[in-house]
DNA sequence: GGAACAATCCCGGAAAAGCAGGATATTGAC
DNA sequence: GTCAATATCCTGCTTTTCCGGGATTGTTCC
């Protein structure tokens, strides 16, 4: 279906010619053997190993090869891995037809291209940077994940719910958030849950 | 502390030689290039790089050497990733003597070992099937993965808050959790946020 | 024409989280 | 020995979330 969808969005255009797709790993890098394209849209979440490999793997043994990440996820860390691997550009699933070209044609010039809103994702955390978290903080924050409140957490850990709520606090004022949605979200893209 | 406490964990066990401990990435690799043992319990916040890293570049290294991740939280991505990496197993850091021991057999008999918990988490990940919101839902949960409150996702939506609160029930339902932070967790991890 | 679902709305109450502003002991670094 | 950071505890208050019931209007599908 993704496919199907990007293939329409780039079928309107007569600058691209659509080569083939693949929808795992092996095929992909079997197709590669007997002839490569300009540009690889690679999505990051693939079957048989994840898009961040495929793309190392890929350029590694096709240097010429442009790759530009697809995913429908904002997140700083893909995208990171994507790029350090050698990925020229990302985009995300919902992009329009004018950013996706705009990608291509970005990335065909030998430069990068980071789709908006993912440039925006890498700003944040980049300027974000990962609050430091003190041990309890970091046990606080690892239940509040797993789903516990308040008082469970005083429990679990023999102290008193004002501390825990101390600790949530402090938690709240680190990563500069005002309530546990956030704090949560923030903290698993930091990958710190 | 954590060190000492798996070190006084295995003191007991006739079985175990105790090589060593290392508190950096770099201080375990300058160990290694001296001697290697059968297997090493690696924690997955180091501080001066990933355990996650630190995993693939021993093993890359050493492949003969069998690596046990340790970690206090319960998280899938962790464990696919460090198990990605060539560990062996992943250990939970409140795991018991037994637990840790039966972990460390398993893994010298070259198989792979998942404490209890871990092995849960990751099982429910897998079956846990991502519920079927609907288009408003998702909406919903977007909005609050902004760390916007209810009456805030109300007036942005032109709609009344008993309204997002009922979603917001539903959404809890769906997901089977009775808070917002599971609900968040689940979601990223899902990948629906 | 029903059945199922989605989306909207309501009440009332209990529990939890969030806010502001404290305080005290311990510890590790300088 | 002092200082900063950490971890612990507290009061009082407001807001939000969560829970248990509802109900009404559409739409869509058979």
């Amino acid at each position: 279906m993704v496919i199907e969808g990007i293939r329409s969005l780039l079928q309107n255009e007569k600058s691209i010619e659509w080569a083939g797709h693949a929808m795992t790993a092996a095929s992909c890098l079997a197709y590669l053997s007997n002839q490569q394209p300009d540009i690889i849209l690679m999505d990051i979440s693939i079957p048989d190993k994840s898009g961040i490999d495929l793309c190392k793997e890929v350029k590694e043994k096709y240097p010429s090869i442009f790759i530009i990440g697809l995913s429908t996820f904002n997140q700083q860390s893909f995208i990171q891995k994507m790029m350090d691997n050698g990925a020229s550009g990302y985009v995300l699933k919902n992009a329009t037809q004018e950013e996706l070209m705009e990608g291509i044609e970005t990335v065909m010039k030998g430069r990068t291209y980071l789709s908006i809103e993912a440039a925006q994702s890498l700003q944040k955390n980049t300027n974000g940077e990962t609050p430091v978290l003190t041990r309890r903080e970091k046990e606080v924050l690892g239940l509040i994940a797993g789903g516990m409140t308040n008082p469970e957490i005083a429990a679990k850990l023999f102290i008193s719910v004002t501390t825990v709520d101390t600790h949530r606090k402090n938690l709240l004022a680190k990563f500069d958030v005002k309530n546990t949605a956030l704090l949560i979200r923030l903290a698993v893209g930091m990958e710190l849950i």
